[in-house]
RNA sequence: UACCCCGUGGUGUAAUCGGUAGCACAGCAGGUUUUGGUCCUGUUGGUUCCUGGUUCGAGUCCAGGCGGGGUAACCA
């Protein structure tokens, strides 16, 4: 076959190595692995991960594992295995061939007993305190274990019987014998195995020894054929052991390349901070909308798509950044925007009476359907019936009673357009006792159905609307960032809980057109004029939907407001 | 006070074998518009960390600085 990249194969450091190891013949074809650790959920930085490996593969005519780096029993379990399978394939991914660390388990023993019978690794009895404290520091040398000379016979011996179980947690490791005093800390004679007496989500109890990560990844990288590892930067002083690793064995070695992980403003992406939020009840667990996990974001209402084509756009390199969260939303809202069907809603109602509209013929208030586009970006998305009647809800932001020169929407004798139906002029304001407005009053001209005048005059604004007797009310949350701070990784004294947004989540009682009552979980909706809103899969009930936030269309509005009165001059 | 990696406009990322810096987002200005959205057009921002050197010519090569990040788990 041949591996002719795709001609928009981006172009970047990775990429070009992979296409000098093709034209050099290192590699005829390239195959790369994602490789998380079932301990945890995946997050918005796995997705660059995904993205990069896979991408890399497909562009490249080569294939793409999807392999669970399952070396450590203690904090693994079945559920983010199919979590993790799960969040993978949402992003729209496949992997070839989906492998576990631990089907390679009795290989990487065999390999390890070579590397004793070579002299080039033994069992020490130090326990993990005598070994860390000998290890050195990063400016001193370490020095070498007691343990450190031992036959070849006696250490075959005692690492059988560390696999056979006669030793407890802690008594005994199998060591490199690498040089203790070497400038990289991950040379000095690093532990290959550990004993743990631990059930293991897929050998049971078959194991009581289990592979350290640098003595598990670069082998399983081998056996399946990896031509290109890659990996996040905090690895690459791993390198030189994942290769000295094949190297003594004399194993095929993969070439692993390093590139910094994603940052997001407003983002965390460390799993024990994210625990943190989780236990500490600051959000509503892993898939709160507010989680830059993968399920976060889904029930946030972010289409895969959006993330991918943010993943692709980020690019790879070595340099650790940040990248604006302002990105992000660009691909998100770009998405939405092609894709979202449009309804109206009102999220913070302000009733506005007709007063000339018609009385229906039943004496009952006259009712008229209007046809609705669901989408002007897409035309086969159709159109829908909405009912317009004489007393609506518009949104309060949308009236001023004394407005600036520069505001174009409802004001006492101005007239703007309700969506999709008639010209409506302001006639008359009712007010509270405390002078709050309650209504608007206005008139509506009949010559205007549909939105426009024959007469040709113009208006300023269009606002949205919906039927007071016919709109259903329902449940919108709205998300805005989790953190008070573009970076809440760096907070004082690491004290990240001080910088969460107490705003970050609001809930009020929206009013929708009707036809968002059968809206169904994970459905994406642009409320016209306000935000991209998904239906929550989890929370909406038959005939009761919940919408959650996704993010805000921009606001220009808004932000010449802002311009005006936020600075002084 | 060891070793490794990195340093291009606000952010992120490009620039064939070295030939004087592109793209996206953000910003700004204008146009279109039945979403102050979208779309379209124009535009402000960079002495490519600094200093030397090699060269006809360096973001690209070399040297020395400076700055940032990473690394001391029987975690991955």
């Amino acid at each position: 076959m041949s591996q002719l990249p795709e001609p928009e194969a981006p172009s970047d450091f990775i990429r070009d190595r992979i296409r000098a190891d093709l034209q050099s013949g290192r590699v005829t074809q390239v195959v790369t692995r994602f490789p998380p650790e079932p301990n945890g959920y995946l997050h918005i930085g796995h997705a660059k991960a995904i993205t990069l490996s896979f991408s890399v593969a497909k562009e490249f005519g080569g294939r793409c594992n999807l392999r669970m780096d399952d070396t450590n029993p203690a904090a693994e379990d079945q559920e983010y295995v199919d979590a993790i399978k799960e969040d993978v394939r949402w992003l729209g991914f496949d992997w070839d061939a989906l492998y576990y660390a631990a089907d390679y388990f009795d290989q990487i023993y065999a390999w390890a007993e070579q590397l004793v019978e070579k002299g080039l690794a033994y069992v020490d009895d130090q326990h993990a305190d005598a070994i860390a404290a000998s290890r050195g520091t990063l400016t001193a040398p370490g020095t070498n274990s007691p343990f450190r000379d031992r036959p070849v016979a006696e250490n075959l011996r005692l690492l059988r019987e560390m696999k056979a179980g006669e030793w407890k947690d802690g008594e005994k490791v199998l060591r490199a014998k690498i040089d203790m005093a070497h400038p990289n800390l991950n040379m000095r004679d690093p532990v290959m195995y550990r004993i743990r007496k631990m059930h293991h989500q897929r050998t049971g109890d078959r194991w009581c020894i289990y592979p350290m990560y640098d003595w598990a990844h670069g082998q399983c990288d081998s056996i399946e054929g990896i031509t290109h590892s890659l990996c996040t930067l905090e690895f690459e002083h791993h390198r030189p052991l994942y290769e000295w690793f094949c190297d003594s064995l004399g194993i095929y070695k993969p070439q692993q390349i390093e590139f910094a992980r994603l940052n997001v403003e407003y983002m965390l992406t460390s799993k024990r901070k994210l625990l943190l939020l989780v236990e500490g009840k600051h959000v509503d667990g892993w898939d709160d909308p507010r989680m830059p996990t993968l399920r976060g974001l889904r029930r946030r209402g972010y289409p895969p798509e959006a993330l991918v084509a943010f993943c692709k756009h980020v690019g790879v390199a070595k340099v650790n950044g940040t990248h604006e969260i302002g990105l992000l939303e660009f691909f998100v809202r770009d998405w939405l925007n092609k894709n979202a069907l449009r309804r109206m809603a009102v999220l913070d109602p302000l009733k506005l009476v007709i007063e000339n509209w018609p009385v229906g013929a039943s004496g009952q208030p006259h009712v008229e359907m209007v046809s609705a586009q669901n989408n002007p970006e897409d035309p086969n998305a159709g159109a829908r019936e909405v009912p317009f009647s004489g007393e609506l809800l518009i949104e309060r932001s949308d009236f001023m009673e004394n407005p600036p020169k520069d505001f174009f929407r409802l004001a006492p004798g101005r007239e703007v357009r309700l969506r999709f139906g008639y010209f409506v002029k302001c006639t008359s304001v009712d007010k509270d006792a405390q002078g709050h407005v309650t209504a608007v009053r206005c008139t509506y001209d009949p010559a205007t159905k549909g939105g426009n005048a024959p007469d040709g005059r113009k208006v300023k604004a269009t606002i949205h609307w919906v039927s007071a007797a016919h709109a259903i009310d329902a449940e919108v949350r709205l998300y805005d960032h989790l953190f008070t701070s573009p970076d809440p990784a760096s907070a004082d004294g690491g004290d990240f809980l001080r910088l969460l947004n107490p705003q970050s989540e609001r809930i009020v009682r929206g009013r929708l057109e009707p036809s968002l009552g059968s809206a169904r979980g994970g459905e994406r909706f642009q409320f016209e004029r306000l935000a991209y809103f998904v239906c929550d899969a989890k929370d909406s009930r038959p005939g009761a939907p919940v919408f959650h936030r996704t993010v805000a269309l921009k606001d220009g509005w808004q932000k010449a407001q802002k311009k005006g009165d936020g600075k002084p001059a």
